[in-house]
DNA sequence: GTGAAAGCGCTAACAC
DNA sequence: GTGTTAGCGCTTTCAC
């Protein structure tokens, strides 16, 4: 404070009576510095309160140790709040990381990708993290191609509705499925919410589903009807898929409900749990003779607590953490870290398992 | 693309057969240098694709133009979501701009003080932008005693729940309420509300709201009281306080309705119109003679739009333009620039009005 | 109006 | 091990 501006390297070796060099060395590789001068060199940092600049050693490096992320649209649907709880995760990672989060917007995948050279050639954005990709999305196939470190939080989806990771058609330079990507296993949670309706003593359990297609949907209505097929009850499955909101939910529950063997509903989102569940008490209410219906949504948003709906939760503490992983992977594994062998062997796609939170409405009859 | 490497100043000054410097100038300020020299630079820019390298500008200017943005921890409410929409809204203004959004983290307020002193020596952030303020922030005054330019979204209350900048109690060097801030006139949405439900018919009009002492919560009832009052009612005014959850919200409605002559609610929050709908839902199905209650929620969450209540709609976009906005000023008005004049002189303090969205729950006895 | 020189704070080479 | 020499790409004097 008492002087002007700002301590640098140069003031630190001074006082340290060493060049600026040996500084620099302290700070990036201090093994290779005798004890004893790293000592005073440190002492001499901590006496100036010393921090190194990093635009300078970005502009020297070419590293600049920051993640883009495009914050998308807030969409309409009621799932609000798991980007909210992804971002927080994930700017806490990456700054536990030496990492920091950069916001950007785009319209759409063209401008995005726009971005992507701007954010690079001028600021120099060291990877990306992208959410909602979708089948044949040029951005990862952008980023492929010009060798730019990124992660994808979802699974790039083939067209037809499988997990990537399988088919190698051909020799391409790019393999565009191949690359880093973490995900939750929405098929092991509807697994969950299934087997937990199946050890209640439900018999007859129907899925509310998206329309077919969606990779996302149909990974979900996996779990749930290979559960089923398990417990030797395929046979009794009931599908009805729909536009994912509350109204539409209501709707598809009622179409199911006519028939009464079914007592148990598996929702592929907690928006349609909810029309779900409006309907399911309006059937309660003018029909006090039938089963009580049990539902489970998908997400855990905070209306599924607030209306006390089981629901399957994702873990999105854990899928911001290996994002942030695989990102170092590839960060170290540039050019000038010969870390790369340091860094443990680990696998590029990560699946994560989200857990079945019980709530009231899966619980026996009230 | 055939190079190498990407072009700087000193390629398009070659190529466009100028000192570094003009290229320099015609970037900067282009109406100093010659209309024709201007135009081979520029077509030399263009030609080379050239992008100035905002990192080594930034190690010169001591300028990033980046605004730091603590992620807050998730709230567990109901009206998740809103800060996806501030912040898409805030990446969006800001980029257009020319300002980018970083992200960060910070255990508490200590801890964010310390990390605004790590962005500051380390990165040279610009300026930051603190959302989640409350009476008597060291934040906000740590700022203003290092003179580092930001803007808080949301008021700062006095401890006694006025809105600050009346008050100059003494000549302190820094009087911490009076810096800018972007807030949402909560007394001007619910007064919205309860004109729009008297407007309907209504003429006793009961308010669910939060504990006392909380700014926000007052102002809103302020708002509704306000409006009783004008309207000769407010003897008739019934209120009710709680905390923000569904469960609470219907407790404080059963409790409301238990007069029969309530035939509205306006309610703080969405959390607590929700459980106020299920109260009225359940009194109007036991109790088919009693007129049918209007409902009203705050901050138009997706659940409101989920079950179709009249809620007050926070206009975040708004609310993002003008924080860039006060942002923007303090920047230019620094050292170096002296378009001080050049921008319209503005408030330092913005309040903006939010609007009623007017669905089910506060239309007509269906 | 244009150019030349200097330097922002740091690290990568290479000498010593 | 340590110091010296060069820049990274840009802008800011200040001559011309």
């Amino acid at each position: 404070m008492a002087e002007g501006s700002r301590p640098t390297l140069v003031t630190v070796a001074e006082h340290a009576r060493v060049s600026r060099q040996t500084v620099s060395n302290v700070l990036n590789s201090p093994e290779i510095v005798r004890p004893e001068t790293r000592e005073r060199v440190l002492r001499a940092i901590e006496e100036l309160g010393y921090r190194p600049n990093v635009v300078a050693r970005q502009l020297r490096t070419r590293r600049s140790s920051v993640l883009g992320l495009r914050m998308p649209p807030a969409s309409d649907g009621i799932s609000g709040q798991v980007l909210d709880r992804f971002l927080h995760a994930l700017t806490d990672e990456a700054q536990r990381a030496g990492l920091r989060v950069m916001l950007f917007t785009a319209e759409d995948d063209d401008a995005e990708i726009r971005e992507y050279q701007t954010l690079r050639a001028t600021t120099g954005i060291d990877g990306f993290v992208l959410a909602n990709t979708h089948a044949g999305d040029p951005r990862t196939q952008w980023l492929c191609d010009h060798d730019v470190p990124f992660v994808t939080v979802g699974r790039p989806w083939d067209d037809g509705g499988a997990p990537g990771a399988s088919t190698s058609d051909d020799g391409l330079p790019h393999k565009v499925d191949d690359h880093p990507w973490v995900d939750i296993d929405g098929r092991a949670g509807t697994r969950a919410a299934t087997q937990h309706l199946l050890d209640a003593g439900h018999r007859r359990v129907a899925f509310l589903g998206w329309p077919e297609g969606s990779g996302v949907g149909d990974d979900r209505l996996a779990g749930w009807l290979e559960t089923l097929t398990d417990a030797g009850l395929a046979g009794d499955a009931v599908v009805q898929r729909t536009e994912d909101s509350v109204a539409m939910g209501a709707a598809a529950a009622n179409r199911v409900l006519r028939d009464d063997d079914v007592t148990a509903l598996v929702c592929v989102s907690d928006s349609i749990a909810l029309g779900a569940l409006a309907a399911a008490r309006e059937l309660a209410a003018s029909r006090p003779d039938r089963a009580p219906v049990a539902i489970t949504g998908f997400d855990d948003t905070p209306v599924a607590r607030a209306v006390d709906l089981t629901s399957v939760a994702q873990p999105v503490a854990d899928v911001a953490a290996r994002a942030i992983e695989l990102l170092r992977g590839q960060l170290d594994a540039r050019p000038d870290s010969p870390d790369a062998s340091t860094g443990v062997a680990q696998d590029r796609q990560v699946l994560i398992e989200p857990h079945l939170v019980v709530r009231a409405t899966s619980r026996a009859a009230r």
